[in-house]
DNA sequence: CTCATTTGGGAGCGATTGCTCCCATATGGG
DNA sequence: CCCATATGGGAGCAATCGCTCCCAAATGAG
């Protein structure tokens, strides 16, 4: 019925989210984002009506996969709970493979670069915020359950704790910071969950 | 010997550093920064070089107030380090007064936007951020001494969780997160720092 | 085939970017 | 007083910004 398109949108949003991830909104022109994803401004304009509609789409995405990942890492099924936050944080902060540079957390960068100038930005980094955060809680009341951790432990405030932390990771890992260093301060904060109680009888 | 100025530098920067701290560098347009200085185009690039150069200025202005008020918050002369600590954060998380917008750091803040990209700003959040580090160091070398730490703590550990601790904080306030919640988080990164050690006789 | 329809390519729009230049204005030294 | 010197004001530069428009190219329906 028409001319069939040359590139695939999906593709062309993870490129997209790519480049939004290392540059911000800001640093990002439509240009660099034409020839990244191999579009054209017809073409880009057409698909994605916007720069601000596109950079959403990015972080829509980004937030699909790394919800979907951290579903995975956070699953509590075979693992005490302590080892699963342990290794989900450790990778949290190992994020980028060899030679590649530091991104960090693309909503955690977007929420300082834009969470305060626009409102659609802030929604999303708000419920992304939010999905960590009830993430953690639930998986520190699974522990409390199976008596890995205490039982005068208040989950929602441990995850008030882990959740914070986390989000200074993600800061640190896009500063460069020192992985070994980083893995001192997981591990500490692991261990101010306090001590697995005593197997009752 | 020749026309004064009309206007008063240090304020120049001073109000720099406002806007840039809000906003970041990107979002910030030279034209902006001339209507929030009173400053037209020439006088600002023949006393500040460039928007860049105006912008280190403006890191480095506020890392020199910030690091003041950090050093007199963080005086543990006649308080234990526990409420030092805590009121400190407190204070980390307070900033704004109301009705103003959330700022977060802006050390964090530039750090993630520009750390990656630009090497001289990275040297300043860096250096800045070590600064931090150190006293919260020393802060806690000192409760050890002291005998309100106990002697199995790791300073350089525990420092570091803190220091990790610190900066989600200021993400969180940046993100206008509520607060109540960095209260919890606040109180709980305390605790972590375990018990008083009991008094010896 | 023709033709309606949607694509890719690219020139180029008005606006804004960071920045420069020119000139009237304001001072103190001679 | 006059002039060297530095300032404030503002027009305007080239480059880039986000974005639009036009047209040839590529398809399936008739």
């Amino acid at each position: 019925m028409a001319r069939p398109r040359q590139f695939d949108e999906q593709n062309a949003v993870i490129s997209a989210t790519w480049l939004f991830w290392r540059r911000g909104y800001h640093a990002t022109s439509v240009r660099d984002l034409g020839d990244e994803l191999k579009l054209t401004p017809s073409s880009l304009y057409r698909t994605f009506t916007d720069k601000h509609t596109l950079f959403l789409r990015a972080l829509d995405h980004y937030r699909a996969t790394e919800s979907a990942q951290a579903r995975r890492r956070l699953d509590t099924a075979d693992r005490p709970v302590r080892d699963v936050l342990r290794e989900w944080m450790l990778w949290l902060v190992a994020c980028p493979a060899d030679g590649e540079p530091a991104r960090g957390c693309f909503v955690v960068n977007t929420a300082t670069e834009l969470g305060t100038t626009d409102e659609k930005v802030r929604q999303r980094t708000e419920a992304a915020f939010e999905v960590t955060r009830q993430a953690l809680r639930s998986v520190l009341a699974e522990g409390r359950d199976r008596g890995e951790l205490s039982d005068d432990l208040d989950p929602d405030g441990a995850a008030e704790l882990l959740f914070t932390t986390v989000l200074g990771l993600r800061v640190r890992e896009r500063a460069g910071h020192d992985r070994a260093r980083l893995t001192t301060a997981i591990d500490l904060a692991i261990r101010a969950l306090g001590p697995t109680p005593p197997h009752p009888a």
